[in-house]
DNA sequence: CGATGCATGTAAGCTGTTACATGATTGC
DNA sequence: GCAATCATGTAACAGCTTACATGCATCG
């Protein structure tokens, strides 16, 4: 029993909690949620249930008048079972570090621009954070979501997460351009330790 | 003037904060670095900063004494403007949006579990964080990082998230399996509202 | 009757990984 | 002297992306 790979739970975790649904239904899914990092390509998603198919997990419900050979999948109880292995395989330490962050990447190396570029960048990415955010508390409150408990506290999780970003972002830019601040490294360590 | 990569920006950026550094010295970094997503594999590093040698990005000095074969590694003016262009060009609606977690991605799936399943799952993940998140507090308070500015506060950042997520967390299972609490979904809601 | 959306798929390529292979240096 | 670390690389593969290709259904 080989493990799935992270896109691959997450289709076949999709193909579960939706009744019926196709292919194009799971790419949809994908494309329509603002948390997920996939792009959700023909190219990955098709090839990708086809395997899950041919492995037993998901099965295809074929319906020869449907003109459009629209392929109905659920999942079996074999593909149930693996989900759940996939989920429980997720508690540990790779799983639980393993998240990247192009905005944080860049802050590492912001001292290489001029202090006006940092400024324009910071200012550009929290704009855009803002309007991530918003767009984020708009899709939590969408009926939507709310009708799955789950699929609720995964969104509010993103939620949370973008907002401590944003904080962050505000936080760096008033350390580095407000002047009646102190910039020294340790005062922010002693910030931290507040909170903490 | 193609763009650089994720692990190309990052690599080129560490051989820029660091005086004079190896191949090898890079490849340390990224894998000391808690907040990396990368497994800094010698098959990706070595091809990388070969190619950015080769595109005039990095100058490598070779020193025939040296037994080991070191290079040396420093950035070019061009490289430096590359590293400059390549975070500007972060500060899109791509790079703010895509972060991912996979323990979030779990989340959205564990209805699929039996509830003690799910206790157990959230507790060890829980754990897990708590232990990750006290040794990003110590590598924040550490010599190694305090030392640039810019390096504190993407330390931080990831601090505050990985404290984000614990949090969060801590939440479900409270919502999950507190018999005292409400559990409907409209009540989470609420209690987001408040914090914001 | 034409645009948009639903629906399926393939081929080539990019980016990173695992696993292997080699050798010098340093510290105990 | 021998283990651990420093140091460099390659070959094969995995996983996802872009770009292309096709055709039906639905709504205005």
């Amino acid at each position: 029993m080989r493990q799935l790979t992270e896109l691959e739970g997450v289709c076949l975790g999709i193909v579960s909690r939706l009744a019926s649904c196709t292919a194009y239904g799971v790419r949809s899914e994908l494309l329509a949620s603002p948390s997920s990092s996939w792009r959700a390509s023909a190219g990955s998603i098709y090839p990708l249930l086809t395997r899950l198919e041919g492995e037993g997990l998901v099965s295809a419900h074929e319906d020869k008048n449907d003109g459009r050979g629209r392929r109905l999948l659920r999942p079996s109880a074999k593909g149930k079972k693996w989900l759940r292995k996939w989920i429980i395989a997720g508690a540990d330490k790779e799983h639980v570090s393993q998240i990247s962050d192009p905005v944080r990447s860049r802050m590492f190396f912001l001292g290489t621009l001029a202090k006006r570029e940092q400024k324009q960048y910071l200012d550009d990415v929290i704009v855009l954070m803002e309007s991530f955010v918003e767009e984020a508390r708009e899709n939590l409150n969408s009926d939507a979501v709310a009708e799955n408990l789950y699929t609720t506290l995964g969104s509010l999780g993103a939620l949370k997460l973008n907002e401590t970003r944003l904080e962050w972002l505000k936080q760096v830019r008033e350390k580095l351009f407000s002047p009646n601040q102190s910039r020294s490294a340790s005062s922010l360590k002693q910030s931290r330790s507040v909170s903490s």
